[in-house]
DNA sequence: TTTTAGCAGCCAGAGACTTGGAGTGCTAAT
DNA sequence: ATTAGCACTCCAAGTCTCTGGCTGCTAAAA
């Protein structure tokens, strides 16, 4: 275990690598940290740290860099310290969040700007699953004889949509019709319980081709719409970071940014988890192309379905702001 | 006016540097190219056209590079000369299309993805806008007594939605006579129309707040989706040019890219020409932040609300390519 | 045992210098 | 108009040197 000084020259050196991004030494800790001490006892401390593997040196005789191990004994610190609940952040996210539109692609598009800003890192926000949400209301709307829309309002306050084609004439009666029994059924019930219903398919009107269409449609309809639209932004904060000035590191991380399906997985930890926000440093995440950034990610919504708030930056990003802000707009999603 | 062969030696240059990415000398070119003459004579040409402004040197004594002009001689000579005009690409673009969803978000996605990868460069394509297009169908859905759902249906086959309070109650029956009276005027019509209709007020039933407030409401969302969302993909496709290796170059581009406002402005020329497809080389382009970049834009559908399909990429781009690909995207777009 | 001062050693990074090679421009001959 | 030849130029890469910042060690002090 380590001792409490050595706990507080390791948080001194994160701090100061944060901010300047150069090994940090042992003078430069006892000039700008109080730490009661000389330069030559901090080394010896820093010596120990870096026998424990939390700190490393790029080559003999330059400073010390915080390695994952370091940065992880600083973030569990961190959080096991409790950090002001109510914070500066939930103000100011919640009162740029207000002003947000009825449509929920809007508000995470903005809450994915407002976490850049506050953050200064990329920030990605996924848009929950519908698979168990509850679906409010339920309509079908004749286009043509052949054609009618589906329009599925969830609770949320998500609308889909879906054309559907089909084979004979449909009058908007037999439509309307069509539109009672489902509604009947699905209003107050979410995917997962329709599938089970539809499944049974012990019901007498159920057996009708075009209630059956309909049907799959909308179980197609709810279960394609996986997720929703991802929304990223920030790449060009990350762009400016020093560790990024090479294009040739940004590659990885990008590819894994333009894969939605890739992304997804990013984020599988922060799914299970029941914390409020999951801290992947470095290696730690589950893929290699990661390997030089940090991921702070919390969800929003409940169960299997839930979205995702997530933060990507250097692995030398500000923890605790970054914790703070992931948090806050975690906690702003929820409420809405 | 330039001789026939300093043309050649012009376009050679330029293929050459197109795919060595370094400055290119008169040996390399005779070498390469069926010139036939010596290089002392392709240094005279090289001289001339350097004078003439087509080529330049980073420094002395170090082979020539296009300057933009010289790419826009360049890509002239191309346009002007017909290019095939069905095309492999034609094909490959349809096919790949072709298997695509009923979501028109899905195809441009998809659109993106293939311009992407068959030219090895950022893409964009932008929703048309919805200003111009044909209402097909409008449908009220009561949600609760104090709120509905407005869904339009426009012919292109995009579905709009948004959300209505009401102050006082609103029973279902009210919803659908505002429906009908409404359905009557709109359907069949553009947004255009109906503003102009609106302005005109002289309609009995329009005195009615309740359809004031939803004609506000419809017409807000008409305009608001301007351009609807717009999908960019290739970003890692980029990333790996050489000229971008440093990422403080890449910069601009991202932040023109961040911002859709800035964004559309970019195409704004595309927008008014009514060529198949508009070439801006490097300093040409409007917004400082692309002096290093070109744009091949094209326009989708007809008149002010025209969708966009473009691909960007640096000076250093295969013209030919990548104009025949916008192309061929344009004219699958068109054609759904 | 812990802390400190002092000192020798280490090494990356910046600057100066050298060299090799690719490429040009010029001139004179074809 | 074209070509061969030659002198010249300049970058890029390599080598060398110097310097500043930092370490680790040792011996003394607390």
């Amino acid at each position: 275990m380590l001792s409490d000084r050595r706990q507080r020259v390791l948080g001194a050196l994160i701090e100061e690598y944060i901010s300047r991004a150069m090994p940090v030494g042992s003078r430069t800790l006892t000039e700008r940290y109080h730490l009661g001490v000389s330069p030559a006892t901090v080394r010896n401390d820093l010596s120990a740290l870096e026998d424990a593997g939390y700190i490393a040196q790029p080559h003999t005789s330059a400073g010390r860099i915080p390695t994952d191990a370091g940065y992880r004994a600083f973030v569990d610190d961190l959080l096991a310290s409790d950090m002001v609940a109510e914070d500066v952040f939930d103000r100011d996210m919640v009162a740029e969040l207000r002003r947000s539109a009825t449509e929920l692609d809007e508000l995470l598009e903005r809450t994915s700007a407002v976490l850049t800003r506050l953050t200064d890192c990329l920030s990605v926000v996924i848009a929950p699953s519908l698979i168990t949400g509850q679906i409010r209301q339920l309509s079908l709307i004749s286009l043509t004889n052949h054609q009618a829309l589906i329009v599925i309002v969830m609770e949320s306050g998500r609308v889909l949509n879906r054309q559907v084609s089909f084979d004979g004439e449909v009058s908007p009666e037999e439509l309307a019709s069509v539109q009672n029994l489902l509604s009947r059924v699905f209003i107050g019930n979410s995917l997962a319980e329709i599938k089970a219903a539809y499944d049974k398919k012990t019901d007498e009107a159920f057996r009708s081709p075009l209630v059956r269409l309909i049907l799959e449609e909308i179980i197609v309809c709810l279960s394609e719409s996986n997720g929703g639209r991802s929304h990223r932004l920030g790449m060009s904060s990350l762009l400016q970071q020093p560790e990024f000035s090479s294009s040739r590191s940004l590659l990885p991380i990008m590819q894994v940014l333009e894969d939605d399906t890739v992304l997804l997985h990013v984020f599988d930890d922060a799914m299970e988890s029941d914390a409020d926000c999951v801290v992947r440093i470095g290696t730690e995440n589950a893929s290699e192309s990661l390997a030089g950034v940090s991921v702070v990610a919390g969800q929003y919504g409940r169960g299997e379905g839930a979205g995702i708030v997530a933060v990507i930056g250097p692995t030398r990003m500000n923890y605790s702001r970054v914790i703070r802000a992931v948090r806050a707009a975690r906690r702003a999603l929820q409420d809405e």
